[in-house]
DNA sequence: CGAGTCACTAAGCGCTTGCTTAGCATGCCA
DNA sequence: TGGCATGCTAAGCAAGCGCTTAGTGACTCG
């Protein structure tokens, strides 16, 4: 199978890009991990930096089909903010390793690559501005710096890829429901 | 002047691993980045990874006591988060590229040095869940999962390392005002 | 003045790095 | 049956790595 083998050089890589960093890991690192020689790691990447690259790639679109999907559920602000974050912190749980790669490893991207992903990280922003903008226009949400609460609200995801282990305090799912819960909180009316 | 030098590498390592990793840096980079010979780091510091433990020890102790300080400015739970996320994120702003370093390359400390930083990051979330404990029995905060809820709020501050830069958007002090206010309505009672 | 200390450098050692080359087994299509 | 593409490996190249060594000039102190 062509594609196994290539997927095992994916996860390979993704679990030593986590565990080292990008700039930390050799590729006899990530080949030994994916059960090949060396210079099997260029037949299917021509670089190191390309095999970020597709792991970045495909994880910024993952996320980003989560938050879509999770905005497109329904047509209330309050109910698409809390949809949203549950499924964003169940996603980077369920894929910390992933996550972590994504997240942290973007500096290490050619300037070319970088612009790509930074398009979808644009749009990821999006997403959950336009959520707090309905949210403020239909009055069921309070919001006065919609940028900075955005990226706020998208941190609790974000951050969790930091210390997140499974077996740990929390499963994904609790963390998706608890973050969940606190974005509503932080942006409802403060009642008056 | 011994300390301007060994301030000068500091520094530059820590620019140096801000941009491109611990594993991604090169003592020859550092040396050059702050005007010295690559024999010079080791004047200062016996290997690489003890320049990544002075720096992150550094940074590790400034943000704890900046944490304790908050938490020690007032008797009321609430003000204590309040104080206490304002000035957390007011200093990851102001330090995001020690923090970033601090917050990202815990993981290419040797096992001792792992131990000290691990400690010292215990204690930074035991002063929140201590607040908000405080505040559960004093009636006035509402919280379910006190350890998930205490990440969390740090969060918010820790995540801004990732994206913040002088200039931007936001000052350090609009960023404190804005997760200081975000935490407390995260977890005030829900009216009722 | 001479011995010792200190911050520093030029040169380089042994090893590892990202990546290449040459070659081999397998499977597909004419 | 033969030619060619595909997926892989053993070996290795040039460059760069962390760190060491031997030595130098400035300073301190008896």
């Amino acid at each position: 199978m062509t594609t196994t083998a290539r997927d095992r050089l994916l996860d390979a890589a993704v679990e030593a890009f986590a565990e080292h960093g990008f700039g930390g890991t050799t590729t006899r690192d990530i080949a030994a991990r994916a059960q090949m020689s060396p210079a099997a790691v260029y037949v299917h990447h021509a670089t190191k930096e390309e095999l970020l690259f597709a792991i970045s790639l495909r994880g910024h679109q993952e996320a980003l089909d989560v938050l879509a999907m999770a905005a497109a559920g329904s047509d209330s602000p309050v109910e698409q903010v809390a949809s949203m974050v549950r499924a964003f912190s169940e996603w980077h749980a369920r894929n910390s390793r992933i996550g972590r790669v994504v997240q942290y490893e973007f500096g290490a991207l050619s300037p070319d690559h970088r612009a790509v992903i930074a398009d979808l990280r644009r749009r990821m922003e999006h997403h959950m501005r336009d959520a707090l903008v309905a949210g403020v226009d239909e009055g069921v949400l309070e919001v006065t710096d919609v940028r900075g609460t955005a990226r706020a609200v998208l941190s609790l995801s974000v951050d969790l890829v930091r210390w997140f282990e499974a077996g740990g305090a929390h499963t994904a799912a609790e963390l998706g429901r608890l973050h969940a819960d606190l974005a509503v909180r932080m942006l409802r009316p403060s009642g008056g």
